[in-house]
DNA sequence: TTCTAAACGAGACGGTACGTCTTGTCTTAAC
DNA sequence: GTTAAGACAAGACGTACCGTCTCGTTTAGAA
């Protein structure tokens, strides 16, 4: 019937002139003011060459992230024993992405995609947090073999305990993101709450 | 010169009336296709009557919630000694709103407002979620004199790794929000990461 | 339901400057260039505007034209006594008229809308189109009288044979539209064809 | 250097299928609605191929024109020895033809074609409408070797006089396109305007 | 009969314009 | 002098075509 576009025939230089100036216009103008119009425009290209590829402005900021982190995809999180310590410098080095306005507003706007577009979710869950988060409990396994953490943990909960709460200060605003913060929550969330 | 509004000559049928269809506009179109437009013809107003009073959509938005949640206020979060208990207990209520579309909509709106405006987000910390942080600090306070809680613990911390997974996770949409996912917070919390 | 616009509320300012530009591009880029888009962004004014008052291009165009012409409206047409004399100068300074580029692009534009849109045509024969006609047949009326036309003669019929063919060659490009062919249309339409 | 096409290579198929769709089309939908992709889609043709045969739009429209209207090419006018009758009767199957919604509606794509466009008006008056007139003329020498006609008469203004009014009223709209109009008009150039 | 070059269908490309929608400001009339 | 109503300039939306430009696939004439 309709017939969907055919990607052998698809230009791989519009398609990454897209994407970059996807991604830069996003940190120029931020969400509000980031408009198809104005990629296309940046880009070189038609708009329909956009639509033709993407089905929405969030799927396409995906494909740009993706680009971005494939490229200096880091291999596995540090290991060198001391799991706090490791653990307080992967999130000082996130807490450092965060505040740079370069990875800060792009990186918002995905989010705002994300909270409104549950199949941008699961794109974004399997495809980028996902890799991620099997890197993070890769590293907590390592710490559990070496007696550093409970044998029984459930690590998808650690996860979040140990990394939710700076992505969620910085998404929410609601409080500085300093390294301190990170390290209050490294500490409370191995020590446990309990006396 | 320019003169800004007489806040003594307020319409308070007007602004009812906004808020209501403010709220009731974004539970049924969800935060895309909330216009401010579409408001004032829902409340029967001029459009210049919500740009006269609200400086942008978001904190309109977060004046219908504060009626919303104003009004059945819960002075305290339940204290029956058993600490985990009652923090499950909130979780499980906090889910089931989340779950409800007549919630779910107009909160994702307000947050993904409050995701780009700092001064928003400012507001809503020190008149929503700060009333709140405080009546969950007092309850683990309560629990650090029972001796349920270490005594030199970092409240703001431990509020952030007992509440956020759960709002975290229904934000982004990494995961089922189920009450079962609630209860492993609340327990890995508690005991702590560490053997 | 719909609600249609309140013309007391009109913008003189912008109906005037529209028109303006509609002729003024219509002139310079002809019928085929000529867009809604480019007729807004010259008279400095937004599309909906355009939108909101004309339903169609033809419609502005027809309105662009009736004030143009509506200006320097000839009261009738000349009365020398001698109707030859009178129809050849008046045929003249139409076809000088429909020489001049400045009138000839907008008026082709005006016939191509006019071809194709019964509506428009109606309008263009009541308002433009019929006006005209009727001085030409009181010019006749005077002839009749002064027995230079026949008594009994269908004054319609006339002035389709005494002014169509100019019109005609000039729109379908059916040969040099010189006096002289005026002229001879003239000559021959009083003369009769039979011997 | 750029190679034009060779026609010698040219698919008969092809060719035969975009002018059929074309008129098919241009009888559908009207001008307006008339898109080369549209045309080319029918035809089950590339675009290509379209624009490697003809100009524009209005060129291939002409085609069509020229195959529709060479088919059941009448050789002469009927010449009865009354002329009156002759020019009547073709002018009543003129407007039978032109009141057909399958020929009404190409052909005024066509003439607004012709209108903008002078190079292909030539090639209409040299291929469609110059045979047709050498034919008006014929029969009207016949009718001034029956002594009907004036001997003198300039034969190309009278062609224009009698054929002309109907073409214009049924392109213009300006006025119902009856038998009776096509009787009157016949008569009054016949007769001449004067007394 | 094989080779080869052009025409073919298909459709992606950079663009322009469409007609609609919403934004935030400005204007008008009614109360 | 605030209100409801809504026109205004601005400009993004997603769609439809434009005319150009590849792609592989026929196809037809020359070798």
């Amino acid at each position: 019937m309709s017939g969907s576009p055919d990607p052998s025939r698809r230009s791989e230089t519009a398609r990454r002139a897209i994407l970059a100036a996807a991604l830069d216009l996003a940190g120029k103008l931020g969400y509000a003011k980031l408009s198809i119009e104005g990629i296309a425009h940046a880009a070189g290209v038609g708009k329909q060459t956009i639509y033709r590829w993407w089905p929405s402005k969030g799927s396409l900021l995906f494909d740009a992230f993706l680009t971005l982190a494939g490229e200096g995809e880091a291999a596995a999180l540090p290991d060198t024993g001391d799991l706090a310590a490791d653990l307080k410098l992967v999130l000082h080095a996130t807490i450092t992405e965060l505040t740079d306005p370069r990875y800060d507003r792009p990186m918002r706007a995905l989010h705002t995609e994300i909270v409104h577009d549950p199949a941008l979710a699961a794109d974004y869950a399997s495809r980028l947090d996902g890799p991620m988060r099997e890197l993070k409990k890769a590293r907590l396994r390592s710490a559990q073999e070496a007696g550093e953490l409970a044998t029984d943990l459930d690590l998808d909960v650690a996860v979040d305990l140990l990394f939710g709460p700076v992505l969620n200060r910085w998404l929410q605003h609601t409080g500085p993101l300093t390294p301190d913060y990170a390290d209050r929550v490294v500490d409370t969330a191995l020590r446990g709450l309990r006396p």
